[in-house]
DNA sequence: CTGAAAGCGCTTACAG
DNA sequence: CTGAAAGCGCTTACAG
C-alpha cells in the first residue's frame, strides 16, 4: 500500500495541505516544518500518485503543442503515430494536446503557429524547426520572456534556448553507414556518395561521419567524389548512370538522403544490382521494397515512434510533474533494417 | 475540454452512476436506456478519464506479479530495467507490482510462486517459462480456474491459455543472422554454425531460420555440420580450434547461444581476427567489448526493455482499462548492432 | 432498474 | 505560516 499525503500528515502532526507545500516547494512554510515533513516523507517512502495529481490538475488544463514541418513525408507520418499516442496518453490524464501539421519546410509558419499556441495559453510546445535565424530568436524569446518551454526534435537548433533536442546522431548515423558499406565490400575498392544537398546540416553531417569513419577502420577503400542528388530521383538516377559509366568498378553506394528509387532503377537496368552494395537512410515504402528486392543492402533508420513521442511526454513530465529531461541532447536509436527484419 | 460522464449524464438526463453503468457493461440497466446513452457517449467523443478511474480503483488495490528466470544474465538484468519502468508507473497509478526473480530456470519455483501470489489475490501474472509438463497445466489452471490471467515472455509456451507472449520471433532472428553473414562473406565459401544446444526451442528455431535463409538467398555458401558449445567458453574454444584446423577456408561463423568469448579468444590467438566473420546474439557487455574490437561482426539483439515493460503493462491495461491485447503473439524488435550504433 | 453519496490522492483558493 | 474544505472524474456499495 503506498504513502500518501494525509498519511505522512497525520504521522507529522499536520495538515495534509502543509505537506503539500513542503513536498512541492511551494513556500509559506516554516522551514522547519518544511524540512522535518520532507524527511518524513523520504523515510516512508512517498511516491506522489499521479492519479491524484492528474485529478487536481485537471482544473488547470495543461495544453501542449507539438509543430511538426514536412508533415507529408513517410518518415514523419510515423513520427506522428507516436505523436497521436502521446496525445492519447496525455488527454487521458486530462491534459490538452495540439498537433500542427506543416507540409514541407515553412519556418514562417511555424513561428506564427507559435504566437497562435502563446495566445491561447500554451503551456509548451515541441517543434521540428529549420534552420532560421527568426525561428532562433523566437524559441528564445518564448523560454525566456514567455517561459513557454520549447523542445527541438528531429532536427535540432544549437545554441538556442530550447530545453532538449530529440533526434538522431546524425553524425553515428554517418560512421554506422561506413561500418556496414565497408564490410560487406570486404574492406577494398570504390565507394561513392551520393549526398541530398550541400547545406543540409543533417546531411553534412553524416557525411562526415561517413567519411571519418571510412578513412579510419577502412583506409584502404577509395572514396569518389561527393555527388549531390538534391532528393530528386531523376537526378540522382542520371548521376548514377554517370558515375557506373566513369567508375564501372564500383562497389558500394551510400545515400545521405533520398533519391533511392532513382539511383535503384538505374542500378537494376545496368545489371548491377548484384554486384553494388548501396546503404541508404530512413524507412519509406518505396525503400522497404527495394531493401525485400535487394537492390538496397540496408537503410539506417532513426526511431520515428520515439521522436514523436518523446519529445511531447518531455513536455508533460515538466509540466506535470515537474520533472526536468535528463539530457539536453536525446538521440535515438539507429536502427539498422536488412530485408529480414523490416 | 473532454467530456465527461457528468455531461453525458446532463445530456442523458439520468445520473452519472448510470452513464457508468451503461458504458462499462456492468449490467443492471434497462436495454433502451442503455443504448440511448451509448449513443450519447459516442457522439460526444467520450474517452474514459485513466486519472478518474485510477483513483476510484484505488480502492481495490490492483496487484501484478512478475516472475524472471535466469536473472542472474546480462540480458535479463536490463529485462528487469524495463520491468521496474512497469513497475513505477503501475504504482504511481495506485497498484502494485511484484517482482520475482529466479536466478537460472527452475519450473518447480516459478509454480511455487504462481501459487503464492494467488494466495494473496494477486489478479494477473506475467511470467518466463520452461518448457515443463507441470507448469503448463498451471498457467492454464491460472487462467480457466482462477481467473487469472497469464502472459509470458521472453520464452513462450505454446497451446497453454497464457493470453500472449512478449519476445523475440527465434525463427526471423536466424534469418537475419543469415542475411548478414551471407552478405558480409559475399555469398560464397563456408560457413560454421555454433550452437548452445540442441535441445532449447529458441536455439533450434534460430538455427532452422539460418539454414533456412541461407538454402534461399546463399546458395553457394557450403554450411559445416553443426556444433554444440553448451553455452560455454571452454568448449566453444576447442571447437572453434577444431573448425579452423579442418576448415582454415571457413569464412564466417554463426553461434546461436553463448560462448562468445572462447570463440573470440580462440580467432584472436590464430590471427584470424580481419578474415573471419563472426554474428552472435544478444548484448551483454563481454560481447559488446568483442563488437567494439572487431572479433565480432553483428551482434543480433532483442529489444530487452520492451521484453521488461510490455508484459506487466499489458496486464495492467487489460485489468485496469479492461483493454485485451492486439495479438496473442507481439514479437519484440530484432536489433541489429554493430561497433558504430551500440 | 436507478439515483444519491462517499471516497480514491492530490492541489488550490480561502480564511485565519 | 497553517488548516479546513472543495473539487478534479471515476467506481461502488447502498438504498429505494
Amino acid at each position: 500500500m503506498a504513502v500518501t499525503l494525509q498519511q505522512i500528515a497525520e504521522r507529522a502532526g499536520v495538515s495534509r495541505g502543509t505537506v503539500d507545500r513542503a513536498l512541492n516547494n511551494r513556500g509559506r512554510i516554516r522551514p522547519e516544518v518544511e524540512a522535518r515533513i520532507q524527511e518524513i516523507a523520504k523515510e516512508m517512502g512517498y511516491q506522489p500518485n499521479r492519479a491524484g495529481r492528474a485529478m487536481a490538475m485537471a482544473k488547470k488544463k495543461l495544453k501542449i503543442g507539438v509543430i511538426l514541418q514536412s508533415a507529408e513525408t513517410p518518415f514523419m507520418r510515423d513520427v506522428l503515430k507516436g505523436t497521436e499516442i502521446a496525445k492519447n496518453e496525455v488527454e487521458s490524464l486530462g491534459g490538452t494536446l495540439f498537433i500542427h501539421r506543416i507540409k514541407g519546410m515553412d519556418a514562417g509558419e511555424v513561428i506564427r503557429v507559435m504566437e497562435e499556441l502563446r495566445e491561447k495559453e500554451f503551456n509548451g510546445i515541441a517543434l521540428v524547426p529549420s534552420d532560421d535565424y527568426l525561428l532562433r530568436q523566437t524559441i528564445d524569446q518564448f523560454v525566456d520572456e514567455y517561459n513557454i518551454p520549447i523542445v527541438t526534435f528531429n532536427a535540432d537548433l544549437e545554441d538556442t534556448k530550447r530545453i532538449c533536442f530529440v533526434g538522431q546522431d546524425t553524425i553515428q548515423s554517418g560512421r554506422v553507414a561506413a561500418g556496414l558499406l565497408g564490410e560487406v565490400i570486404g574492406g577494398q575498392g570504390q565507394v561513392a556518395v551520393l549526398s541530398g544537398n550541400e547545406h543540409n546540416r543533417a546531411l553534412k553531417n553524416r557525411l562526415k561521419g561517413f567519411q571519418q569513419e571510412m578513412g579510419v577502420s577502412f583506409p584502404e577503400i577509395e572514396m569518389l567524389e561527393t555527388r549531390y542528388t538534391y532528393d530528386d530521383n531523376w537526378v540522382a538516377a542520371r548521376i548514377m548512370e554517370d558515375i557506373l559509366e566513369g567508375s564501372p568498378e564500383v562497389k558500394g553506394i551510400y545515400m545521405t538522403g533520398y533519391g533511392e528509387s532513382g539511383v535503384c532503377e538505374c542500378i537494376r537496368k545496368k545489371g548491377k544490382d548484384k554486384k553494388l552494395k548501396v546503404v541508404a537512410n530512413d524507412f519509406s515504402e518505396e525503400s522497404i521494397e527495394y531493401l525485400k528486392e535487394g537492390l538496397l543492402n540496408f537503410l539506417i533508420g532513426q526511431d520515428a515512434h520515439v521522436q514523436g513521442y518523446e519529445p511531447a511526454m518531455i513536455l508533460f513530465r515538466l509540466l506535470f510533474d515537474g520533472m526536468k529531461p535528463e539530457k539536453e541532447l536525446q538521440y535515438t536509436d539507429i536502427v539498422i533494417k536488412t530485408k529480414y527484419n523490416i
